[in-house]
DNA sequence: ATTAATATATATCGAAATGATATGTATGAG
DNA sequence: CTCATACATATCATTTCGATATATATTAAT
């Protein structure tokens, strides 16, 4: 989904600054699944503004950049309706973990246990920081996805817990020097 | 994982061309959580080829490019170690799926329906194409991933036959024309 | 008490990657 | 006999990332 959807699908739900899209889609229940940067988002704004599809009110802030909250205009609702039309194209899942594992010959088998210990935690505290955005009121939808996050997040943690042994011996040490030849 | 690396990683495991690294990420085991373009995989061996960190032999071939087939240097080697070295950071999982869920008030009950049903198939279907390449003859660190994936797929696929209920009355219908107002 | 880090809020920019396309033939399916 | 897929390289416009700039208020740590 490109960013520009992104932002009329998340302005659907409630009117918010670009800042605030960002950190939705960065923290919030939208981190999941998506992930836009400050510099695809306020681009995309800024263009949907002049194709009429959002608009937005300034509010004036001493001190600090003045806010602009954007909101999706009628247009913008329509341009969302017919974006969701759409079949929605095939999950990207990018793990440098699993990479790092399949090259992992290249490295110690401490390493690789390293690198193991570290994702079960990681995977411990995405569970944990799911759970609680459930406590948030929340949607229907909204807390299905959520839900389905935790689900697959378990579904890896206890897979590495229950598999690690198959990577047992997996990495290589330096050789030292080699008796023969 | 930068395209860089990747082909870094890849190239430890065997010698390939750049046609069969893009297929590899494509299609292959590599394909569940990483991709790359071609327009990123050329660039990407011959600023290698640059740095002395991949070599190539040329296979002529009439009626078609020349085959170039790449192999690590022992610099790459090196290079390779040093960026598994580095943490991995957090997996990124896109879903535009998911997202057209969240959005869905903007769209029928009978389209969130019908993009659940889809969705179910296309899981059952990666599972199957994931299984079928554990027959293949694997290192234990490659079947290791694709077990992995198997498994955080079959998750996904169980949580949605599930759950699917939560979403009854999801979306809107267009209004008809209102009585009130 | 003071330093450091985090949060708010906009915006830009170089570097990286995507997705599509160009080129041209061989092969297998329908 | 036609059409799609596989092989194999390569480029390119558009999109996106990741980092940085700017500036202050608040909270946390030492």
């Amino acid at each position: 989904m490109d960013v520009r959807t992104l932002c009329l699908g998340i302005l659907a739900l409630g009117d918010a600054t670009g800042y605030e899209i960002r950190k939705m889609v960065a923290e919030g229940s939208f981190s999941f699944f998506s992930e836009a940067s400050y510099g695809s988002i306020y681009p995309a704004l800024t263009r949907l503004t002049e194709e009429g599809l959002v608009t937005y009110q300034t509010t004036p802030q001493s001190k600090r950049p003045d806010k602009k909250v954007y909101n999706l205009s009628p247009a913008g609702r329509e341009e969302l309706t017919r974006a969701l039309r759409r079949d929605p194209g095939p999950d990207k899942n990018r793990s440098e973990f699993l990479a790092s594992l399949l090259f992992a010959e290249a490295v110690s088998p401490e390493r690789v246990n390293e690198l193991i210990g570290d994702r079960l935690r990681q995977h411990r505290q995405k569970i944990d920081s799911l759970k609680s955005l459930l406590d948030e009121d929340m949607t229907p939808a909204s807390s299905f996805v959520v839900q389905f996050g935790i689900a697959v997040q378990q579904a890896a943690l206890d897979f590495l817990e229950n598999n690690r042994g198959m990577l047992e011996g997996i990495g290589t040490r330096k050789k030292r020097k080699s008796a023969s030849a």
